[in-house]
DNA sequence: TCTATATATCTATATATTTATATCTTTATA
DNA sequence: TATAAAGATATAAATATATAGATATATAGA
């Protein structure tokens, strides 16, 4: 039934989500934006250990997230969608909104 | 210095983003984009006990994404802002994007 | 007191990090 | 050619922490 199909819908966004909720990944996300980019040098570049980086970019992967491609002992990741990027700038308008009204409601305050 | 603010920010993102990263908050924002609603009419339209409704709409609200009105006994709930339907909308067009690259992929290996 | 909402406690599950090690690929060398 | 060493990345195990859901109860307002 229709309300099934929804949950799954629900559930394949929040996955999605989930995977945009870590300040590490939203670091590689960003630094992604920039162009592909290969696990070391993203860990040195975000002083981040290897490992946590490696692991972080296989979530990223796992979820579509982003892609990768081998070349000689490296392994180059991008974002699989320019999407991605448009929806990191889409969190941070949302933040921006938030704190302007935490602006105009301390304004209030001290008026 | 720069990189603790960004740190910051990444972190602000990312818990926007966890409270996006949730089945059922994915539903709640979806019922909230037509309009503001009460804890009751929430858990009865999507099927969800009253406890778990007020739990996830107060991590909605502590987060930003979400407005509280008292009228009465009852409580009013609305999204803070419009844009956060438009990143919903966002995330669904990501996923569309997923698809239709799987689609393409699999239609290559038929081939 | 009744209704609507919020919260506390408990339990189960999921997630991130650290450290160590494994895998894969290239390069050097016998 | 076979193999060893080195570099880059991935993974495993252990631990700590976070999160969600169920149930019962507390709170606020009519």
């Amino acid at each position: 039934m229709a309300s099934d199909h929804s949950l799954e819908l629900y559930t394949l966004k929040a996955e999605l989500c989930k995977s945009f909720a870590d300040p590490r990944r939203q670091m590689l996300i960003d630094a992604l934006r920039k162009g592909e980019s290969t696990v070391g040098n993203l860990a040195r570049a975000l002083e981040i250990p290897q490992a946590v980086v490696s692991r972080h970019l296989a979530i990223l992967r796992e979820r579509g997230v982003a892609s990768a491609r081998r070349e000689g002992t490296n392994v180059y990741y991008s974002l699989s969608d320019p999407k991605i990027g448009e929806a990191c700038d889409m969190m941070h308008q949302i933040l921006l909104g938030q704190v302007e009204k935490n602006k105009e409601l301390a304004e209030r305050l001290i008026a």
